[in-house]
DNA sequence: TTTCTTTGTTTAGTATCTGAAGAATCCTCG
DNA sequence: CGAGGATTCTTCAGATACTAAACAAAGAAA
């Protein structure tokens, strides 16, 4: 007598190319224990990905009495994917391998979505992907994302139609999170947030290996967390948003209100206030911190305080593991950010302490977690079983007769 | 040619019988449609679950050009469930039927977990089953839900051995949540909040139809959310948390140490403060403020504006699309809360509005959720796929030799 | 060498899905 | 009223992807 199967040939494979994905190297052995799995389909399912060319035998385990397992790993250089984040005023281009692991990285001034952008992005892809010299059919797809990602449907199609590649679009803080959660090591099951703080504040959710990305898509705004109830006006109307407390933006313009500090970190913002990109101001009072500028110190661990109050609360009602500080904000500020950040979190948070690290790739988390997500959507399709759509009786004719 | 088997037997059973019970009544092509497996497969398996008697046909709809559509429903009074809340000083027992409505109730004064109790549960628990004749065979099991259900482990096993039913733990809160989102005609991919408010506060999270309880099962403790910085000390150690403001245990205190107010509502504790539950005190005041006493009213509106920035910020980070409102306490003041979270909540919150509702049954939505996890644990077991634990690399040996 | 342990593969069997054909039911229109 | 069409539901053969268990291979122990 045989069980009942337990999933689809295609999930089976997707999970089992996650946990190779996860583990970094792990055996059949391993996977049979892993997964719940026989030895046999175990067996298949391997050669199969192996005849794929995505996993590949590398070496031995030592021999624990018998046999030595022979070891699998991820055949990093199989597949590869393009990853784009559009910033306020930066496009940055990576091509990543299976890995995650960035092979070639573009970053360039421009504008936002546009018609004549598309052809000229569509050069930017054309040449990461020569640079390298990797065949066009060895790329999975294009991930693309902004802070809005809502705005970028028929750009996102041009694109698409303009470089012949599969373009996904999402959230860049949603990147960052997944970008972690595929190259960082991270457990398949596990619950963590990626505060991502560029031009502004967002947070990439993910609970128990699954991106929560909320039926609006709107998941993560930890920018409108209210700390002072009688705080400033904030544009969502509210008071005492993080946004407006602690942003970069906030950070910002409480510098620019600072002559001597204006002046000692080179700030342009006082006089030409809508030209100046907040990211640059902000990288310029991160350096006179470092520099050992008081006033800027104060501005930035004042701002660190507030975050850490907000991903407190946060960690609390998620009841997270790990939070990940990404995002070019964090890449320059996160020596300052981090220890008000796991002071914390990491203390004294009643049964579940949270860790706290910088991500090693903070400056372009956003684009090559938008590689990342087209990695696993193409390699690791959720195993969505069955859909399960909430308007049911739609197709239901509208009378009940007896 | 066949395409991929999608899922398990009993995994797609357990869908099925989701949808079913979504959807209030479906037909089989409405099952077809919403869950993408053939008519051929819904037969069978719509067959067995009638054979079982988990669902009956309920008529016909109106015919659309053809033979009309049977329709079918959970037959309600198949299976039944016990719920047990444990609050601070009672002990509420409900018995539901498949649709979660509370087919016989008890409640009694009582304390915590102790050796002696079990006993006397079992004798209640026997007594609820007895007082509507129900056979023990249709009973699927017992739910035992309390704010900290981690010290309940031997209890619950206990119980389980003088009952005979099978035991399920779970947090109060996430229980009202499940039981909002079995019996509240909520879609099955919804993703929503229920506020708890009985001695304590907490949250219980859907999202996307899965409940999160956290890797360490603390997710929804929206009692330690800072609003402000420099707030009243916790006992969580930090300032201006939820809890020390809002929470109905800050409120009494609040009240009792109004002199005037202690007075026209009935306090006790003023006198002897350990002896008088929360409860008791937070309904006294509830009271007053509705027969028109302006302080009363003012402490719980109070309450009320800080918990409704709190669920904003919760809302805002989740993407939440329904927040209800459960418990004892939101049972007696509810018309009080309510109005202040709408306004903070439906109105200009950006893109998502939240709709707010309180519980129809919210004084007792623990126990009703207790049961309906025994439902969702006995009918809808989670289709998890394959197991992917953390610790991967556990059973590897240590060493890696080539 | 022989024997044991552990790892990985093959094979036969089975559960469960799909596709397609067929049966049943109801409406419409001459 | 009865034929034809539309829609719903069932049946059944076939395909797939799993399990169990026997088998083969590789190393350790003795």
């Amino acid at each position: 007598m045989s069980g009942p199967a337990r999933t689809t040939h295609a999930s089976t494979r997707a999970a089992v190319l996650d946990l190779i994905r996860a583990a970094g190297m792990i055996s059949r052995v391993g996977l049979v224990n892993a997964s719940g799995l026989t030895g046999g389909t175990i067996s298949t399912v391997v050669r199969g990905l192996i005849d794929e060319g995505l996993v590949a035998e590398t070496g031995h385990a030592e021999s624990t009495g018998g046999k030595r397992r022979v070891m699998l790993q991820l055949n990093h250089f199989a597949r590869y994917a393009v990853g784009v984040h559009l910033d306020d005023a930066r496009i940055t281009y990576v091509l990543t391998n299976l890995g995650g692991a960035v092979v070639a990285r573009i970053s360039r001034a421009g504008s936002g979505p546009d018609e004549a952008v598309v052809a000229k992005m569509a050069r930017e892809v054309a040449a990461l992907i020569d640079s390298v010299g990797v065949e066009r059919d060895r790329i999975l797809g294009l991930g693309l994302v902004a802070a809005r990602p809502s705005a970028l449907d028929e750009f996102g199609a041009a694109l698409a139609r303009a470089t012949g590649l599969p373009v996904v679009l999402d959230n860049d803080a949603t990147a960052a999170a997944i970008g972690e959660h595929w190259s960082g090591g991270v457990g398949a099951t596990s619950t963590f947030a990626a505060l991502h703080m560029g031009t502004g504040l967002g947070a990439g959710v993910v609970l128990g290996g699954t991106t929560h990305r909320g039926p609006s898509g709107h998941a993560g705004e930890i920018g409108h967390t209210c700390l002072d109830l009688d705080g400033p006006r904030c544009s969502c109307g509210a008071r005492g948003c993080l946004e407006v407390l602690a942003g970069p933006g906030a950070v910002v313009a409480q510098a620019r209100a600072d002559r001597a500090l204006s002046r000692a970190a080179g700030l342009v913002g006082g006089r030409t206030r809508v030209a100046t990109p907040v990211a640059a101001d902000f990288a310029a009072i991160s350096r006179a911190a470092r520099r050992g500028n008081a006033r800027a110190l104060a501005l930035l661990e004042r701002s660190a305080r507030y975050l850490a109050v907000a991903a407190r609360s946060l960690a609390n009602v998620l009841d997270l593991e790990v939070l990940v500080l990404t995002g070019p904000s964090f890449a320059i500020a996160g020596s300052v950010y981090l220890p008000v950040l796991r002071a914390e979190l990491e203390g004294a948070v009643g049964a579940h302490p949270v860790s706290v690290r910088l991500s090693p790739s903070a400056a372009s988390a956003s684009a090559i977690g938008a590689a990342a997500i087209v990695l696993q959507s193409e390699l690791v399709p959720r195993q969505q079983g069955l859909q399960l759509p909430d308007d049911l009786a739609a197709d239901e004719p509208p009378v009940f007769v007896r």
